[in-house]
Formats: C-alpha cells, sequence, structure tokens
DNA sequence: GTCTATAGTCCGATAGAC
DNA sequence: GTCTATCGGACTATAGAC
C-alpha cells in the first residue's frame, strides 16, 4: 500500500513489491492471485461479519432492519481506523482497475447478503433487493465518510443514509 | 462475441479476434481499450439515453419516478433484442473480468444519474442514492429477465422489482 | 507496424515447521 | 513424514510506447 501511494497502483510493479517484502516476484503471486489483490486483504473477513449477522438475527426482525443491523457493525468496524481507509481508498478512486475490482467484491457481498436474506425465507425479487439496498447505502455513506472534512462518523451516516432511502423510496 | 461464446473469454487470443475480423492485432487495440471493451460498445449510448431522460423529465416530477421512466425507456429498447442479450450475458457471467467491467460501467451510469438529478436541483446525499436505488432495481429485474423461462417482458419485471424497492424500504 | 515491459501461469526443486 | 513457504526459469498474452 505504501508503494501504491507513492507512485501509484498502475506505476508499481509486483517485482518492486516483492523486492521491499524481501521476497520474489513468484512468491507475490502465491499469495495474491493478482496485483490488485493486495489491497483487498480483509475483504472477505468484512463480508463474513456482515453476513453472519444478518443471519442471526431473530426471524422477527424486518429484513432491512436485519440488514441495517449488519451495517452498523460493520461502520464501527470502519470507524476505528479513518485514516487507513482514507489511505486505501484514495489509491482505489486513483485507478480504474482497483474501482473494478473493488465493485466486484461489493457484488459479491451483496450476492452473499441475498443468500442470507433467502435462508431466512424472504423470498426474490425481494431478497436480492434488500441486499442491493444495503450495499446502496453503504456506499453512499462510506463515500461522504471518506470525503468529510468535519469527520462526522460512519454510523452517523450510515443512518442518514437509510433515512433518505424511505424518504426516495416512498417518491417525496 | 462469436468467439467469445465459442471458446470462454479467456480461451480467446486477440489474435484470432483480429484474425476472424481480416486485421492485425494492432489495429484491435486502436478500436478498443482493451479485450473486455469489445463486449460494451453500446453501452455508452444506453447511458446517456437513460441520463437524457432523467435530465429532460418536468422538475414537478419526483426524482423516483424521473429515474423511472428512464428505466422503462432502456427496458423497452432491450427488449427487442433478447437473444443477443443472453447471449452476451452468458458470456459475462461466465468470466469475473467481464463482470468487473460490466459493474464500473453500471457504476458509471450511476454517476451519471446523479449528477442529473443534482442538476434538477436534488441534494446529496438524495441524488447519489436515488441513482443506486435506479440501478439496483435495474439490475435486480435484468437478472430476472435473462434467467426468465416464462419470457415476461422487461418492462414489467421492472416494475415488479419497484414495487419491491418500496415494500421493502418502507420495512414491511 | 515494430518493439518492449509486465502480468500472470506452469513446471519443478528445495528447505523449514510441526 | 507431511505440509507449507520459498525460489528459479521458461513461457504466453496483454497492452503501451513510438
Amino acid at each position: 500500500m505504501t508503494l501504491y501511494g507513492e507512485r501509484g497502483f498502475e506505476n508499481t510493479t509486483v517485482a518492486e513489491i516483492a523486492e521491499r517484502a524481501g521476497l520474489t516476484e513468484r512468491t507475490f503471486f502465491r499469495h495474491y492471485a493478482d496485483k490488485r489483490e493486495v489491497l483487498f486483504e480483509g475483504s472477505d473477513a468484512f463480508a463474513e461479519a456482515f453476513i453472519g449477522i444478518v443471519s442471526k438475527a431473530p426471524a422477527s426482525v424486518a429484513p432491512i432492519d436485519a440488514v441495517t443491523a449488519g451495517l452498523k457493525a460493520v461502520a464501527a468496524l470502519l470507524q476505528d481506523r479513518p485514516e487507513f481507509s482514507r489511505q486505501r481508498q484514495a489509491i482505489i478512486v486513483a485507478s480504474p482497475e482497483l474501482q473494478e475490482r473493488e465493485l466486484i467484491k461489493f457484488a459479491s457481498l451483496s450476492a452473499g447478503l441475498a443468500d442470507a436474506l433467502r435462508a431466512r425465507g424472504l423470498g426474490d425479487p425481494a431478497a436480492s433487493l434488500t441486499a442491493e439496498l444495503a450495499l446502496a447505502v453503504f456506499r453512499v455513506a462510506y463515500d461522504r465518510w471518506i470525503e468529510d472534512d468535519e469527520d462526522r462518523d460512519l454510523p452517523q451516516l450510515i443512518r442518514e443514509s437509510l433515512d433518505q432511502l424511505r424518504v426516495v423510496a416512498a417518491g417525496a
């Protein structure tokens, strides 16, 4: 991440990364399927945490409230390391390739959430749609958090984004 | 697209595509930035059509209804060539690289829609969120349309997806 | 059209950890 | 004695520079 930050993702070679780490190029590819994947190390754990919370929510909880609980939980996790998130995001927004990778991670999370909602008995297309909405809310809030000068906290921005979702969907 | 369909995206080389087209490899890259881009030729026109309709909707129309009009218009366009869409989508879902590219096209469309909504006077985060919702509705409906055995039409699936959006967002 | 850097794969060899 | 991490080198295709 340091190298990507210094010279940009596209101007950094795997050979350079490997050298800085005291390893060979070949070893890098043993750990990461490709050059982009390094920046998404924790993303599986992140997704599992989110999905786990949705799965464990009591059956009486409405789908939108179940995903809201998940959103709050991951927001709390991210809230702890704002500088890390900002640095990482600056690298990602500077590279279309990395944005693509981020988007497919989100899409995979969305699919996982939809599965969890279906396991709770929610039908289709409600399950897919609820999962997509959760990610839309997250993305909008996260982007605002990253760009925010006033250091508002992410959980609050998530709440605001959820409120807006209700207003917008109702057609006000 | 024929070659991608026959042997899969990853097992097709640019040299093969160029040969089939009676051109050289270099000429291919003069027309398309990369190997993926061939499958997304019309996507800019598609996005412009969508955004144009949103921009031109009367100021009295609610944001969600403005994007709904856009959704209906693009749905009507796609509805005309179901075999083409199915063939193309089969190639895309078989390749993570192509899915990434599709996702970034959607993200770019979402950003354009949000701009159009802001130009109509909608604030943030409502603009970004409305744009994201429109794409969520589209994706869910489109996926169902592609997989559908009963040949329900896309405009109808869009309507159903929009109805579900209201229900889910309201927390029912 | 030519030339080149780099990503990423495949084969295999080697050495330490438990 | 198996499992896992490292390394070496050769190879192909994409994509950019000129």
